[in-house]
DNA sequence: TTATAAACTGAGAATACTCTCAAAAACCAT
DNA sequence: ATGGTTTTTGAGAGTATTCTCAGTTTATAA
């Protein structure tokens, strides 16, 4: 009989991929996910090198698994309050900012792992593929509301996401967190085009 | 007679090391600092690999070679005029900014490399060093004016800093330059605290 | 208990990289 | 030309990394 889907069986080899996952995480957040070698992994995991190729492919698909789990976590308890079109999009926004920051900084290991996956040349990371269209829809709620003064477009967008990557270092370092979530929502919608006496009092609410 | 600093001697190591410069700047354009190899760019050098290690005790020694290269070809031509002390520090910094960018933008190779200098981890590489001084005397000058509504902070740095990456990466895919440089200029007045309207301004004139 | 498939192991092949060094070549004052 | 000095060369030692694979262990259905 093919047990391959037997259930206790894929629980063991879960059980080991979750272990390499979580491995992988430590050393990306040591050493950052270029220099971040198998062997090291595997060695922190404490399983034999060839095991990690029975479970990955290669560093790639590793990388998109840990990537995959970072945001599965993040995500887990992050539902947007997209209460009601009456509710101000600036004040939305400056809660989803604030909310999302706090997410990503739940455990320094993945907030190290979200850092480091903003220095990545080339290829987006899956960690940062799907922010861009939450942040697309709450902009265009806004603008739709005449509520911001600005133009949708790779920019911008980059912009924002830079302003949660630094907030997200500064974090990491431990700075004052809630001031540097304010900081970053302030920043946030004063680049949307809300005044900054306005911004201010927002991320001060928030 | 000791001839080590004899002329004719001189200029041809000086030669040989500018030539491993160039080639470094030519890989590092393609595969990033931490990708580039030692070998690579001895060969795109057209020298031996150990005449590499003649000129260089190591790797980090040569990137901080490449760094310096960068940095005064740029600031060769580089002179803010710091006019006086009547102009608008907006409109001054909008220009600096401006010209920053563009001497930046004067070699895809350059450019390539000093975006990549904004991916390392760890130690802010030479690059980048002096830049933050001139930025916060801007700043400092428009506070003083009560032109801007801010606080410096390593957030509001990190942030300039970022959309000045943000736009060199926009140029380095050859997307409208000058689009790309007044949005940027928009982005900090706007952070800046300069009102959203009177920043497109500046940044449309400037 | 036993047969079978899944999961794991670790030696080692293949590759790549940094850096050293003894020897060769190039250079130059005399 | 000669001889001393600087500069270059490239083989190779040392190290690290990715990935393969034949063989071992483990789990479980019957």
């Amino acid at each position: 009989m093919n047990t391959f889907l037997n259930n206790k069986n894929k629980n063991k080899k879960l059980q080991t991929r979750l272990e390499i996952i979580d491995a992988a995480i430590k050393v990306i957040a040591k050493s950052g996910r270029d220099t971040a070698s198998i062997l090291e992994i595997t060695k922190v995991a404490k399983v034999a090198n060839g095991t990690f190729y029975y479970h990955f492919k290669n560093k790639d698909k590793l990388l998109d698994a840990v990537g995959e789990k970072i945001i599965s976590e993040i995500t887990a308890s992050y539902e947007i309050e997209w209460k009601s079109a009456k509710e101000d999009p600036a004040i939305l926004f400056a809660n989803a900012t604030k909310t999302n920051l706090i997410n990503c900084s739940q455990d320094p290991l993945w907030l190290a792992v979200i850092i480091d996956s903003f220095h990545t040349r080339g290829k987006v990371p899956p960690i940062l593929r799907g922010y861009n269209k939450s942040l697309v829809a709450h902009i265009e709620f806004g603008l739709s509301k005449k509520r911001y003064d600005t133009k949708i477009n790779d920019n911008l967008l980059a912009n924002m996401q830079s302003i949660n990557r630094n907030a997200l270092i500064m974090i990491s370092e431990s700075k004052n967190i809630k001031k540097t979530i304010q900081q970053a929502i302030e920043a946030k919608l004063r680049i949307l085009g809300i005044t900054p006496k306005e911004a201010r009092k927002i991320s001060i609410s928030s």
